[in-house]
DNA sequence: TTCCAAATCCAACAAAAGTTCCAGAAATTG
DNA sequence: CAATTTCTGGAACTTTTGTTGGATTTGGAA
């Protein structure tokens, strides 16, 4: 149960302060794989902060299909933003792997940040940067078309570099899909475009990048470079 | 330039520790109608808060379509992010009108947070509530249509009612494609839709809503309430 | 190895969103 | 009050995304 803030993104500030504090104020959960860590819309479930194990964040719409937020393994935190202001909890939160975590609820978090100033500016931090995150999933989701969501997936580039733990090219068409927002059967195709267009290719079931500027290009604009024709004749 | 904390929403705690400090480290900005407050990208512009007329954030594609994130008018707060990392501002401002501001740059904002505990946690409080707001904007994006987007804009509801101005009526279709993140046309065709579903109506270039609860339902189910179909005989 | 369940491929189709284009209506302004 | 610009209405079309369903492959478990 020992933790190493200095290795917590965004909260290394703690590192150099009162920890004893903190580490008083956290429980430690254990979920078996598939448990239900805390429900969207529930009273607010407090800060966590995987030890162990792989974390879903997802949402789902009224017609059951879901978008995964993020998958996180250690050292991640989530609900930064319920454990801040108390509401409920903006999105579910499932373990995927046996999960081990840290919680601290909204009131000693609260108490905590009067005692201890380095916690506060930390979790601003924190704040500010999944802010930042957040619009940049906005804009992907207002502009890039499905194929420009996929290479930039690949690319694994800012956007989902901190908040998605496994490669794409472990993740199964379905579950793409979910972070995608979108369909498996369009993943599929998607996958399919990149690959005949020699972006991707794959051996065995095991998808890697070729072209790793012709994914970038793709990502930013929206655009396949334009392939050479066979002429026919 | 005497400005009431108590009616800025989430900083209404400032109203009651020193504001004097905050004040001092405070710059008046005037602005006229069509300026450019800030540029996506720059280094960061600051903390503002709208003290008169309209501003927009937006955020544009490398096709040039536009994404307005929000109309503010007084007495809303912008850029908190950007002035709380000290990183990049993340979206472009202009003034719609004129514009009078004041604005604490990211420097004065780091020192006022050491010395004033109070505009701390009103911060903590600020930014949970913007990553709230992005997290509904997202799903909407994801899954929402843009008939099921339009009816939630004209209820403006949780998402739409702190960052839009305006009402959806005194919009051009084109402002407000860029808030819902698609075409002219495309909310056109939305919006005859929903005239003859009977759920908006116009009088002269006055739309007006009609039909709350089938808006509601189509806000929240993306279905149009099957019409009864006049038998033909 | 054999079998099963999960994952994938692929085609054909349906629906939604984006594009192009042009004609009118309404507002603004000289 | 004309002239010009801005905004709206709407048709026809393209592209993208979503849906359905069946055929195949794959990796493990028995």
């Amino acid at each position: 149960m020992k933790l190493d803030w200095k290795q917590v993104p965004y909260f290394e500030g703690l590192a150099y302060c009162n920890v004893r504090l903190v580490e008083d104020a956290a429980r430690y959960h254990h979920y078996s794989a598939g448990a239900v860590i805390f429900a969207e819309g529930d009273r607010c479930a407090g800060f966590h902060v995987v030890l162990d194990g792989l974390v879903r964040l997802y949402r789902m719409n009224s017609e059951g299909r879901l978008h995964t937020l993020s998958l996180l393994r250690p050292l991640s935190t989530f609900n930064e933003v319920a454990a801040a202001d108390g509401g409920p909890n903006p999105f579910n939160a499932v373990a995927v792997t046996q999960v081990e975590a840290l919680v601290i609820s909204h009131d000693r978090l609260k108490q905590l940040m009067v005692s201890e100033p380095a916690l506060l500016t930390s979790y601003v931090g924190a704040l500010a940067h999944l802010n930042r995150d957040y619009i940049e999933r906005l804009e992907d989701m207002t502009f890039r078309s499905i194929p420009s969501r996929l290479a930039k997936l690949f690319l694994h580039e800012t956007t989902y570099a901190d908040q998605i733990a496994e490669t794409p090219t472990n993740l199964t068409q379905e579950e793409i899909a979910a972070i995608l927002g979108t369909t498996r059967e369009v993943v599929g195709r998607a996958l399919r475009g990149l690959m005949n267009a020699g972006l991707l290719a794959k051996r065995g079931r095991y998808v890697y990048v070729v072209d790793r500027h012709g994914l970038e290009l793709l990502a930013e604009t929206n655009t396949l470079p334009e392939r050479e024709r066979i002429p026919r004749r």
